[in-house]
DNA sequence: GTCGGCCTCATCCGTTCGGATGACCGCGTC
DNA sequence: GACGCGGTCATCCGAACGGATGAGGCCGAC
């Protein structure tokens, strides 16, 4: 018998993977909590064997949890169990140590199947998610930001002008032209709004949390 | 008794509407279903007293599923039931007719009681809904923009440059800059790259769906 | 009919941006 | 040690941008 936690803050959606799970006879929900604050207590107290694990919630979030009961002695497995597939979000889960990324619009069998894959010592990705990885590893080699740049691009997605940004990152002006010149290179495009544009796109940053 | 159709195109939630409606002895499913076509099918051919509808879909989409579903003969009352809540999100489910917008991470007991208030005649909003649509009303008075400047604003967010939005538009680049000056005016910002993420956070416009 | 808002356009001016070029340092690799 | 790469900076220049001002036409509201 393979027991799973279960955390997301919406109540609706444990309500489904309860639904979902407690119809297979070699699966139970040891339980289920809404932040992953309370995940990492769970874990810490009980013995579980997969954690079903949003991203997006209030708090420390899904990939810093992750990586937190991970940490934990003989952790469980983590599958990330979320709507989105950014880059941000799919380096962040996997760099925390998740051994599955599902997407929230997968199929009931799927989730079981995965639970079952990750519970034996396999991984699991959404296809979507595979398909992403490959491609940026397939356009990374050299179009990688550096961290340096990374850091530029952030600023420039808050609007910032490039005094701005050379103040902030206590840099001068010249500095800053010449990261965006590398920055406009690698992202293919001639000018600033269009670069935090298709960063946001690929999801190189994260602009916005909406919910 | 009150019927209702769920729709929404993630199994998983589908299956916990399911569970959370089932132990209600005055609510019963009558279906659910995955898409906003679908959805526009089984209405037209049954008979349902409230819809709840997920907004962001493959296909249609909710909101254009709401207008189709409002206009058919003796409608079933909408509730839409999504994870966001952009002002673009927000009206373009209210001008659809919807007479519910709840957030995914409302408390089962809150959709329950807010589909028998919607079947009873009434309207629910969720308490930030409730809040966006005040804010926006506030400083919308004055600050609101007008046609002409959205649509300038929608080209500045694909990265264009003045000469490129006047030739799309048919305009001079002079009439381009002034609409510019006019949007960063009310959005209080100083430069393009600054009113596309002001007008990406606060929903004014929709970057990207990444799902 | 006047007023105000929206849309259109022009000119002028100072600032900012983007591109090109060249340079120096530190670091790891071959 | 030579080389490449990342990071830092300078100078120069043309293009783009942002701000200010003025102006005409259209249309709906008062």
């Amino acid at each position: 018998m393979i027991s799973v936690l279960v955390v997301d803050d919406h109540p609706i959606f444990r309500s489904g993977i309860r639904a979902v799970i407690g119809t297979q006879p070699d699966l139970q929900i040891a339980a289920d909590v809404g932040s992953a604050e309370d995940a990492i207590a769970y874990a810490t107290d009980h013995c579980v064997d997969v954690v079903l694990m949003d991203l997006r919630m209030a708090g420390m979030g899904g990939a810093a949890g992750t990586a937190v009961i991970n940490a934990l002695t003989n952790p469980p497995k983590v599958i990330v169990f979320t709507t989105f597939s950014s880059d941000g979000d799919i380096t962040a889960a996997l760099d925390a140590g998740a051994r599955g990324y599902l997407l929230k619009d997968a199929h009931p069998d799927d989730i079981c199947d995965a639970i079952r894959r990750v519970a034996a010592g396999g991984a699991v990705l959404a296809p979507v998610v595979a398909e992403r990885i490959v491609d940026r590893n397939r356009t990374t080699t050299s179009d990688q930001l550096s961290p340096r740049e990374l850091h530029v691009l952030e600023l420039l997605a808050e609007g910032l002008a490039n005094r701005a940004i050379a103040q902030r990152l206590h840099l001068s002006e010249t500095t800053v032209k010449t990261h965006l010149a590398h920055i406009y290179k690698k992202l293919d495009v001639d000018n600033r709004t269009a670069a935090v544009v298709t960063a946001s796109e690929s999801g190189i940053i994260r602009t916005v949390d909406r919910l």
